[in-house]
Formats: structure tokens, C-alpha cells, sequence
RNA sequence: GGUCCCAUCGUCUAGCGGUUAGGACAUCGGCCUCUCACGCCGGUAACGCGGGUUCGAUUCCCGCUGGGAUCGCCA
């Protein structure tokens, strides 16, 4: 068995997600801190499937979560679907090694065989708290001293916890951390099915995989002292740790449903880009100054566990889109060829049929409109009509019969102008409405509600320009007839 | 309740003994203007409380309060 990262010096994180549902927005960040500090030094992200929860695991969760991993770009060097050194990915694929160590374990014991049930255990649990609510149940030890090595009943594996001490770490955020182990009990280590229960699974998997840092939540960091137990009873290794702030509902309770998205799919279907998620989500425990925004290799560089902050925070969908909008607004974060992939689906979502030359000639205009990629799409929906999705209230108050003729006028000067570049369309235009007395502002909103079917576009020029004369003249005329057909 | 952890504007945060406590989002004014955005200018807004240490605490120590995590044959 290959053991450790013996083979080079260079970190080696993981992210090990339970496939008990879409990836959590939370996740993503933990997730993100790993893969950074992957990157940044060279190190190996490793993706690992902790499906030993046979109830609420599915192949469909797996699927989503690594189709939500590469949207986000989050690319792992090892995982359940490449493969890898230290294989396999998944926990239930890995009964054969907890085995091994069970019996490692037991052999120096550390660890024994307990026919105690979990119907015997709740019980007595449940008796305890009769006679003193404020009571904490542990497990009596009641199997401790068996020698049977294959006991009659049914048995899982007890870790034979030391009972005193105390465990000492150096977290990588947190600083050093103290633990007292006298309130540790003998924790179940392997259900009587051979499957591993959380700290014994994922200590025998970073130990076999040669995980040499655990970046993860701090919901996990009551996890951290038995987990270390765990390598000092095999004489192994103990890798670093780093814990991150847990990321809270605007109320400040666990983030879940009730709050709005959490899932990465929710936000790709809101036309969330993923380096903007992913700017937002580093900024949470993160900090580099006063900057606020990062392109990937820009925080590939910067990133460091001694910049992350100890503070919980609570997340702000206002917050995540102005981060998104700002990536999605420069061409330096959002090239024109990313930025055309993210919004065509939210187009094509909206049953229109995409002319490619006409959108990349739409992108500057738009850029700075639309905070999502399916904001966007619906701004620029007239863009991609015959005509317009005319809005009842912007007819109304603006195509009326006495614009009727204006209306004609503007489309037979469109018809004939010579040049229907903005710029030239415009000085055409001014002319015009100079030699009629009136003022742009005057007639801005009629032709744009012909145009656009609304009340608020780019500039009147830009989009006449966008959508081509002839489309242009077709709309000023059409709208001429409903102005003249309104009431008045 | 035990154990662990945390604490700067409403929110994310900068600050690592001496600052008019900074930035961003949000919010409120204003400018720009063919509308809407973008952009720009400006305002409101924070060091939880009490003790120490120190010439001097947002910053270091202790207590309190508040919040969170966890106490499973979930992860």
C-alpha cells in the first residue's frame, strides 16, 4: 500500500464531500481554500467521495457535485472519476484498507470489539437523561476488556479513548488549540457492517491518500482532537490543520434552504459567473488589504492561511452580486469569449435566436447592465427579436397619436441616412429634431419605446446602430401605427 | 449543562500599542445624462461591557456578556 506523501515534499490537501446532496455553498469555499493553496504551491488537490452514509448517498449526488466542481473550475489531480496513486476515491470502494487498520488498531490495543446495540445504548442513554437532564451520556466501556475475537453478536469497533491528557494542536488560523481528552468517550469507529463511521474513515483515507494538511470547516475543529488520537494510536503522522470560519445565514443561523440559494447550481442558473462566486466566497475569512477584486491567478498568488480571519460570518446575496457584476463588467476577469459562453444559454432560455457578430458588437453596451449573465440575456432580448416584447405601460404613455408622425419622420431619416454608424446617425438625427425645434430629450423616449419595446436601453444611437437599419425603420413604423392607432 | 471557538459600521473586512479607525456592499444626498445603467463627488454608520498592563489601548492579559460549533453506529 502506498502511504504517505513520501514521494514528495510538496502539501497535499483534499476536499471530501458527502454525496447526501448538491454541492453546498459552503463546501465551495472550504473547497476553494484547498484547491488555492494547492496551486500556489504546487501542492496536489485531491477530491474524495465520503459516501459511507448509505441512506442519504447517491450516485446522482456525486455526479452533481463534480459537475458543479468543474463548472467551478476547481480541478482535482485525484479523484473518483481520474483516478490516481492512492485510490480508490470513494470510502465504500475502501472497506478493505479500514480493515487493515482496524486490525492494526486492535492488535496494539487501541481498539476492541463491542456487541453493545444501539437500541441497548439509546436506552440507557435515554434512562440518563430521566434521572438528570443535564447529564452527558457516555459509553460505560462495557465492552472494553472483551478478548473474544469474533464475538457471538454482531460488533463495531471501539477506539479505547485514553480517558486523560490532554491533545494540543497548531491550527493553521486558529492558533494553538487545547482539548482536555477527559470528556472523549470510546467512539464507534466501524459499524458491525464493516463501514466506517466519519473520524475513523477520513483519518485511515488522508493517512493512506498522504494528506499532509486539512483544510476544512470549523464546525469540523471538535473533530480534530480524537481524529489526532486516531494518528498517534497508529504511529502515524499527524498532518497540519487549518479551520475555517463558518459561513452563517444573514440571521445568523446555519445556512440551509430557508435562506435563499445555497446550492452552486442555484447561482450558475441566476447567471452567477463562477469567478465571481468564487471572489465572493474567498472574501469570506480572507483578506488581502483593501482589495476586494481577484482573478484566479491573482489569488492563486496571494492566498495564505496566516491572511484568513477567525470570525464566523453571514452571507449577503446583495454583496455576492456586486462581486459577480464587478467580474462580469471587466474584460480583464471576463474575456468577450467567456463572457458570449456564460450568457448564450441564458439567451437561448429565452427562446432567441443568436446572431453571434450582432452579440459580441452588444457586449460593451451590456456589460455594465446586466449584474447576471441572465440579467443580461433580458436586456438584451430585443437585440435578438423581430420585434420587440412591446411593455403595455411604455406604449401607452409614450406611443400616442401625436408622436405618430414624429415616429414616421424618424424612420424615413433612418431610411435615409447615409451613414448608420452611431455617431453619424446621431449628428443626422440632431440635425433633424434642430430643424423642428425640439430637443433630444423630447423625443428620446418614444423612438427608444419603438425600439426596445421600454423605457430604459443603451443609447438610442448604439442600439439603432445594433439592430440594423432595416430592423430599425420596421420598428419606428410599426410603432407609428400603434401610436396612431392609441386613443387620442 | 460539558468541551472547543469567536467578537471593528446593517454586511464582508483593513488594523498586528499612538490612525481624523480605512475600504467594499447596502443605504441616503448630488453630479453626469436621450432613458436605464456605468462612472464620479459627498453624507449617515463600528471598536459589546468591566477590570487590569502601559506614558498611551480597537490592538496585550483576565472576567463578564453575546454568538457559534459539538456532545450519534451523520458527515
Amino acid at each position: 500500500m502506498v502511504e504517505g506523501g513520501a514521494m514528495t515534499d510538496r502539501p497535499r490537501v483534499r476536499f471530501a464531500p458527502s454525496p447526501t446532496g448538491y454541492l453546498h455553498i459552503g463546501g465551495v469555499r472550504t473547497a476553494l481554500f484547498n484547491w488555492l493553496w494547492a496551486k500556489k504551491t504546487g501542492g496536489t488537490f485531491v477530491l474524495r467521495i465520503e459516501d459511507t452514509d448509505q441512506e442519504r448517498s447517491t450516485p446522482e449526488n456525486e455526479r452533481i457535485i463534480l459537475d458543479s466542481m468543474r463548472w467551478l473550475g476547481l480541478d482535482w489531480a485525484e479523484g473518483p472519476d481520474v483516478g490516481g496513486p492512492h485510490g480508490p476515491y470513494r470510502q465504500m470502494e475502501r472497506l478493505g484498507i479500514y480493515q487493515e487498520f482496524v486490525a492494526e488498531l486492535i492488535s496494539k490495543g487501541h481498539a476492541y470489539r463491542c456487541t453493545c446495540t444501539k437500541e441497548e445504548l439509546d436506552a440507557q442513554r435515554e434512562a440518563l437523561k430521566q434521572n438528570d437532564p443535564k447529564a452527558q451520556f457516555r459509553y460505560p466501556g462495557t465492552c472494553r476488556e472483551r478478548t473474544a475475537a469474533t464475538p457471538d453478536r454482531p460488533f463495531v469497533i471501539r477506539f479505547k479513548a485514553p480517558g486523560s491528557g490532554a491533545v494540543t494542536y497548531k491550527d493553521k488560523v486558529f492558533g494553538e488549540v487545547t482539548t482536555p481528552l477527559s470528556t472523549l468517550q470510546d467512539a464507534v469507529l466501524v459499524r458491525a457492517d464493516g463501514v466506517p463511521l466519519y473520524n475513523f474513515g477520513a483519518v485511515v483515507d488522508d493517512i493512506t491518500m498522504g494528506i499532509t494538511l486539512v483544510a476544512r470547516g470549523r464546525d469540523h475543529m471538535i473533530n480534530t482532537p480524537p481524529q489526532i488520537l486516531l494518528y498517534e494510536a497508529l504511529g502515524r503522522k499527524v498532518p497540519e490543520f487549518a479551520h475555517l470560519p463558518m459561513m452563517l445565514a444573514p440571521d445568523g443561523s446555519k445556512l440551509s434552504k430557508r435562506h435563499g440559494a445555497v446550492s452552486v447550481a442555484e447561482y450558475k442558473d441566476k447567471g452567477i459567473s463562477p469567478a465571481g462566486l468564487l471572489n465572493y466566497l474567498v472574501r469570506f475569512g480572507w483578506s488581502f488589504g483593501d482589495e476586494e477584486i481577484f482573478s484566479l491567478p491573482d489569488l492563486i498568488s496571494k492566498f495564505d492561511w496566516e491572511r484568513c480571519g477567525k470570525g464566523d460570518g453571514k452571507f449577503d446575496m446583495k454583496k455576492l452580486s456586486a462581486v459577480a457584476f464587478e467580474h462580469l463588467k471587466r474584460k480583464e476577469l471576463t474575456t468577450d469569449e467567456a463572457y458570449l459562453a456564460g450568457v448564450r444559454p441564458f439567451l437561448e432560455a429565452r427562446g432567441l435566436s443568436v446572431d453571434d457578430d450582432r452579440l459580441v458588437r452588444a457586449l460593451p453596451l451590456f456589460r455594465e447592465r446586466g449584474q447576471t449573465w441572465a440579467d443580461a440575456a433580458e436586456l438584451m432580448d430585443y437585440l435578438f427579436r423581430e420585434s420587440p416584447v412591446m411593455d403595455e405601460k411604455a406604449s401607452k404613455k409614450f406611443l400616442v397619436a401625436p408622436k405618430a408622425d414624429l415616429l414616421d419622420e424618424v424612420a424615413s431619416l433612418f431610411a435615409e441616412a447615409p451613414d448608420f454608424a452611431p455617431a453619424a446617425l446621431e449628428s443626422a438625427f440632431n440635425a433633424f429634431i434642430a430643424g423642428k425645434g425640439l430637443e433630444l430629450k423630447d423625443v428620446a423616449q418614444p423612438v427608444r419605446v419603438a425600439l426596445t419595446g421600454r423605457t430604459a436601453s443603451p443609447g438610442l444611437f448604439d442600439v439603432a446602430a445594433l439592430v440594423g437599419r432595416d430592423t430599425a425603420v420596421a420598428r419606428l413604423r410599426a410603432a407609428a401605427q400603434i401610436a396612431r392607432a392609441s386613443a387620442g
